[in-house]
DNA sequence: CCATGTGTACTATATCGAATAGTACACACA
DNA sequence: TGTGTGTACTATTCGATATAGTACACATGG
């Protein structure tokens, strides 16, 4: 489920936040599904529990998680509202990247193109 | 000319090395342009001079400036048009991001706008 | 010629974040 | 009661970043 770069520049338990946040946004996990403990999770990426840790303990500040001592952690009812928001304030770095690429000669068309490829891509998702 | 943030998680000589390339996008480094000594610019932004070389190695790697011992600094001829091919490649990047905002239900409207804004921007930018 | 400013190379050191290692405690559940 | 769970520590290693200092070769202008 997980797949982790340790050669990344991208620091693992960011790498991990990013995953699980993407998993809920697609819908592959849902409202209070359990996710795999930090211990199991660590032995299958063979990374230290520590780690695992520190990423929960981001998602469950940000109430992307809940934590149940105990039993363990699980999706929240808010996380895809929650990471909607979040998103929604990347608007202003789409822009940034734009005026970039604008700057560099791609044409409007080009970019729109793209957009439609993103949106063709989400489409084809929600009819599986 | 240059702002640096030295509590940015970007590190120093990445800023650097961003700030030069986009002058050179948005023309105001022109090809043989000299760009600020390294001990020079150090004072300046009261950096170690090992900082900007390591910046200028790297844009000197990269083919945007080139180096005359004794001389200085200098953007290139080729500059503007490896830049603009460093960009294209961007574009799955953008692609990537914009299937994110999607999932996140940003109406394709939206981002519609947000392109637009950007490229009036950079028409904006050349009419001055 | 010579002082100054330039790029370049090199070693050493300090600092910080990321990751690992290990231990410990409280809780839930079968 | 044993196992699995989250959580909280401390100590340590490691790598990238940045600093500090020195040195050399070159170009330019007085």
């Amino acid at each position: 489920m997980f797949s982790i770069d340790i050669m990344s520049r991208q620091p693992v338990y960011e790498q991990l936040i990013a995953q699980i946040e993407h998993f809920v946004l697609i819908g592959i996990l849902k409202s209070n599904d359990k996710i795999p403990s930090v211990r199991s999770l660590a032995v299958d990426l063979s990374i230290n529990p520590n780690t695992i840790q520190k990423a929960y303990s981001e998602l469950d500040r940000r109430g992307i998680i809940y934590s149940v001592p105990g039993r363990g952690c699980f999706v929240s009812e808010e996380a895809n509202n929650i990471l909607s928001q979040f998103k929604r304030e990347k608007l202003s770095e789409l822009e940034d990247l734009v005026f970039e690429l604008a700057l560099a000669n791609i044409s409007k068309e080009e970019l729109i193109d793209c957009i439609n490829n993103a949106y063709k891509k989400k489409e084809g998702m929600e009819n599986d």
